[in-house]
DNA sequence: GAAAAACTGTCGGCCAGCCGACGGACCTCG
DNA sequence: CGAGGTCCGTCGGCTGGCCGACAGTTTTTC
């Protein structure tokens, strides 16, 4: 097995994993659309994403369910009963997790990474249930925008926020648990109310992150 | 601080902690309708419990969802945002999570099991996720009572199972997301089909297993 | 043992939003 | 640059089930 090294050219991302982590990983490149793993898969894997994306979904009979799209530097673990896709071509690290239990008793520094991850993945499960449960389409859209915003948006003149946002209308339907026609509905209403606008498929503007928020926490 | 020991008739599922696992944390007595833990506190804990019950539980406006009830074994950690709530008078053993980040770095032992616990909960996190997103309440109860039944029932004569089940109506419907009256419907018109009976509050009687699995399977 | 509290059963109005369908717009590929 | 593929916008029928209300039953407390 030919032992592949992280590119220098690596997303900064994925450059802040500690080399050490790495030790034991083997490199795969997933062309686009592979799905990497099922529900059914009796293989349990850790993976780093160095470059790409992956999609982490579950799948009903008429729509899917997105639990996250993972990018350069995240690390998942895929003992839950989800499938697994890349979503554009994608370089992952992987370990069987039986040899990545064995790194784990014989490198101590790997267990708060490790502790840290998975109760990330947990916090997001719960909140996505409490979403599920208890808020309507709308709220969960108007909640989406604002942390994306909070996260990844930059704040321009006069309040507007750039909200650079690489998901499709059937991508962002699919991390709330909605449909495209739902979803859509909704951004077309508050783009003709004035609250945002979409330019193309990869930005938003958003003139009233404020009305987002109180769209988002109903009373 | 006074070091409290596990009384000698603990329930056997507290007993088969591993005794090294306990050191370092703390047992507490909390009363009944004790809410130990609320999604706002910045405390992190990790707690097992020895014996009662506790309740996990995320609150809607009308309704509440219940992650699950914790019993004299479990553990659990109260990183995410959730409500935990004693149901009858509990004793639980505890550790802030930033002490137990230094157990586990000095012994190494600990992390297989933490490992599993925080993954266990991941799973039922996400079949939960499954359940919202995809199946309607009669599947979900269908699931529930057939998971109990492989679990806790015990067979009879002639198919039927007995499932022994401590969870009133309300406390099922918060389990699924639903609400008491949509239960309590369905209880009943297959108690009315003869699939199952209901006796008193803890016993249920189930006749036709596979009937339930296919309700809780939909084509 | 009675009163209070808690739980259950039933009913029906109401509505959120799913989903199939269709046409248009945009993107990719050859 | 055109054809094909993919995505988006819109529409409306339909339904699952929430929830308020009320009465009855069971359990708990004193």
């Amino acid at each position: 097995m030919e032992l592949d090294l992280p590119s220098a050219s690596a997303d900064p991302a994925f450059r802040r994993i500690p080399p050490h982590l790495l030790d034991g990983f083997v490199a795969h490149d997933l062309p686009r659309g592979c799905l990497f793993a099922t529900p059914g898969d009796l293989r349990n894997q850790v993976l780093i994403i160095e470059s790409g994306r992956l999609r982490v979904y579950l799948a009903g009979e008429n729509r899917e369910l997105s639990l996250s799209f993972l990018e350069p530097g995240d690390i998942y673990t895929t003992h839950t009963p989800t499938y697994v896709e890349a979503v554009v071509t994608t370089r992952v690290w992987l370990m069987e997790t039986v040899a990545f239990a064995r790194k784990l008793a014989s490198d101590p520094s790997v267990t708060p990474v490790m502790m840290r991850v998975l109760g990330r993945l947990l916090v997001n499960a719960v909140n996505l249930i409490e979403d599920l449960a208890f808020r309507e389409v709308p709220a969960r859209l108007a909640r989406f925008l604002t942390g994306m915003a909070e996260r990844r948006g930059r704040p321009l003149d006069g309040g507007i926020w750039l909200l650079p946002l690489d998901l499709g209308t059937e991508d962002i339907a699919s991390l709330l648990g909605s449909t495209r026609q739902t979803v859509s509905s909704l951004l077309n209403q508050w783009e003709r109310e004035g609250i945002l606008q979409r330019q193309g498929r990869r930005v938003f503007y958003i003139y009233q992150l404020d009305t987002l928020r109180r769209l988002g926490t109903p009373i």
